[in-house]
Parts: structure tokens; C-alpha cells; sequence
DNA sequence: GGCCGAATAGGACTATAGTCCGGTTGACTC
DNA sequence: GAGTCAACCGGACTATAGTCCTATTCGGCC
């Protein structure tokens, strides 16, 4: 029951993700310019130096076609990011266990992973992913008051945890409040600070601490 | 030994709010004025559609001047909360049990308060004072990126967690990581999310069970 | 009560995110 | 291969946070 949610909310990402049907020659070429443009200047001056104009300029396109393709500064960082965060999708819906569902062999139900088990193996590639862009990831969730939660990515990883959070019966009182909560501790604004105070090891042991809530 | 570090602390806090010794007539005229405008305006149109300049002129100052005093736009938050926030400080450092330490009676110690219920204090206290000024806390929280955690009041709220947690004994591991990670939960930005999604009392709910952990 | 140094006031100035609209170009049809 | 129309392009334009420099004002002191 859940795995069918979950595929079919697949299915709506997959179309918010492809617009209508088609995209201009020139616009797709334009598309490209911007994103190398952009990765080039990232990498090499820092995303937070880097002003929307500077990546117009770079791109050699104007400010209207890169404000009309990707929306703001956010959408921009979201474009960059996308591969990377669709794989992890894509690796929560249909990988291995325990991060995947448990395989489904021709018989029936393979073997059963623990609920706890796959929220934890979320915690720790939601970690490889957001630390390994921070930057990136900062700059999509801060570039406008809320932008994080309004992100079809929040709607994602919320959506796993609840129903992640539901698979582990009583021990949950409230699993929507719940997922929110648990995703307070993976905001990037949050890591940020956190990596900084006490390093990556410490911030990663402390995101499993809470982690381990659902499961007292 | 704990309350004499956190004792130590509010002297630190106290000489941070009152920068040398004098301030001059005119910049204290100038000071309410700006205060009392900026209220009007907040409370009439919201705070985040009330922009720097809109302020200088219902104060009727320069915007110099109004930079000059507050900063940016989240010093003016955090001088609009000051009051309020110094309140909850005093509670806590001070003030009765729970929230505050036990009650020094002239005999040695008094009644032990269980540093869980310190916690839970806390958050509930926290909790009330955030979500009564939620638009404001935000403005000072995220005006900037990282805003947050350079904000005096950030330190404060975590030095008591982290005392706190280490009066706990070895349920928690790593108390400096861990207080960090419970703050996550109580940022302006996702309470104001969890606000909007599940409401108050659901939200408040869930902030407590994450301020559970330690207690597991 | 007038003088002098220092802090303050104020508004012109810069930088940057995001909007708008007239002109251009691409894709599809006949 | 020319015509048509929507989509796209680009840069001028707006709004706003924050900076800077000069004239002013304060307040202690003679």
C-alpha cells in the first residue's frame, strides 16, 4: 500500500519535472550555457559571491532568459542540484535495501527491513547529498523566507518519512508533525552551522540521535 | 559549578547590550522614535512587507542613522525583542523551577529539579515566546544566512542546553552536538512551516518529542 | 555663555535580485 | 520555401538592503 503511494507520487514529480512537451532549440542551448556557466563560476569564486548577473554575463545570455528558465537564484541552485537529488530519489524508491524498499524477488515479499533501519540509511545519503553540495543546497533552501518548504524536494523526503514513520506503529504519535521535525535537523542553514561547531563526525552522530526518537 | 558558568554568562550578555557607557540626547530620542515607528509599521502592514526605508521615514531619520544604530534589518528584530527575549533569559537563570533553577532557600539545596523537566520547561517557554512573535523572530533570524547563529541569544539557548544535557549524565553523548541539533527544531523558519502545516498545538507536540531524546 | 572635539544625522550612492516589454527567432503548416 | 504565431531573447527598469561622506549637533569645559 504504501510502495504504491510512493510510486505514484513518483509519477507526479516525474511530470512537474518535464513541463509541457517541448523546448525551443535555442532555449535547450541556452540552458546548457547557463548551467556550465554557473558551475564554472561556483566552483571557482564560491556560490555565495557569485551575483545572478555575473552567471548572465558568463552564460553570454541576459538577465530576462535566465531569470525566465529558472525563476530565481533558488530555481538556478535546483537546476544544479537536480541529478544528484533525483538519483537519491530514485535510490529511496527503487534501490536496495535499507535505503530501498526491500527487493522484490518473484516471491512475494523478500526479506522485511525494519522501518528504523531505512530512516536511518535515509539520515546517512541525505547527509552524502546535502554535505557534499552544501553550498548549493544552502542556497535553494535560504535564497527567499521559506523557499525550503515550498521545494517539491521537502514534499519528497517528507513524504518518506511519514510513511517510514507510520510503518513503525504506536511508537509514533503524530508522524506528519514528526517528519517535519526530523527535517528540521537536515535544513541546510542548520548542517551549515552545525559542521562548523563541531565538524562533520559530531553533526552526523547527532542527526542519528534524533533520528533514534521513533525508535525509543 | 553549572549555575556559576551560566551566572559568568549573564554577565557577558549584560555587558554586551550596554556597548561603552553613554549614549548622546539626540541618539536616544532618535532610538524610541525609530522603535516606536518601526512597531506602528510592523503591526499595521506586517513585517516583511515594511522595508528599511519605510522606517526611516515614519521615523522621521535618515536611513544613515537608522543603519548606524541597528545594523541591518535583524538588529532592528532583535532591539524590538529584546525586551521580551531578556524576560525568558532571566526566567531561566533565575527564575523559579522548572524553568529556572531550584529555589536557593537559605538552607543548602532545594528541592532537585530533574534536568529533563528543565528541558521540557524550556521548550514550552520557548516555545511561547517564539510562536507570539513568530514574523520577528524570523526577520532577526533570517535576514542574513547564518543570522541566526551568530545572534547573541543563539549562544545563550545553547550553553543552557548543552548544561542541561551534561547534568543528564551518559544518556547523551555528545552535548554540544546534541544542543545544536535540538535548536534545529526550534528555528523561526521551520516552526513557522510546521505552523502553517499542522498547527500550533500538533507542532508543539512534536518539539517536545524530539526534546525527548534525552530522556530515552 | 561660548568653544571644541567627537559622535551623530541624513541623504546621495552602490550593488543586486527580480520584472517588463519590444524586437527576434524558431517550429509548424500549407 | 514563405507565412504565421507563439515562445524566447535581452537589456533597460524598479525596488530594496546596506555604505559612505559631509554638515550638524551635542555636551563637557573654560
Amino acid at each position: 500500500m504504501e510502495r504504491g503511494a510512493a510510486t505514484g507520487r513518483r509519477v507526479d514529480l516525474e511530470l512537474m519535472r518535464t513541463p509541457p512537451p517541448k523546448e525551443r532549440a535555442d532555449a535547450a542551448r541556452n540552458r546548457v550555457k547557463v548551467l556550465d556557466a554557473a558551475a564554472g563560476l561556483f566552483a571557482r569564486h564560491g556560490v555565495e559571491s557569485v551575483s545572478m548577473d555575473a552567471v548572465a554575463a558568463a552564460a553570454g545570455v541576459g538577465k530576462g532568459t535566465l531569470f525566465r528558465r529558472f525563476g530565481d537564484r533558488a530555481g538556478l541552485a535546483a537546476a544544479l542540484l537536480n541529478q544528484r537529488e533525483r538519483a537519491l530519489q530514485d535510490a529511496i524508491l527503487s534501490g536496495p535495501a535499507p535505503l530501498g524498499p526491500a527487493p522484490l524477488g518473484p516471491s512475494e515479499a523478500g526479506e522485511a527491513v525494519a522501518p528504523s533501519d531505512r530512516l536511518h540509511a535515509f539520515a546517512d545519503a541525505y547527509l552524502d547529498y546535502a554535505l557534499d553540495h552544501l553550498s548549493l543546497v544552502r542556497m535553494s533552501e535560504t535564497a527567499t523566507p521559506g523557499a525550503r518548504y515550498r521545494l517539491g524536494a521537502y514534499g519528497f523526503w517528507h513524504r518518506h518519512l511519514v510513511i517510514l514513520l507510520d510503518q513503525m506503529g504506536d511508537a509514533v504519535r503524530d508522524s506528519e508533525a514528526s517528519a517535519h521535525a526530523l527535517l528540521a535537523v537536515l535544513g541546510a542553514e542548520h548542517l551549515a552551522a552545525m559542521v562548523e561547531s563541531v565538524g562533520r563526525d559530531r553533526a552526523r552522530a547527532a542527526v542519528h540521535t534524533v533520528f533514534d526518537v521513533a525508535t525509543a
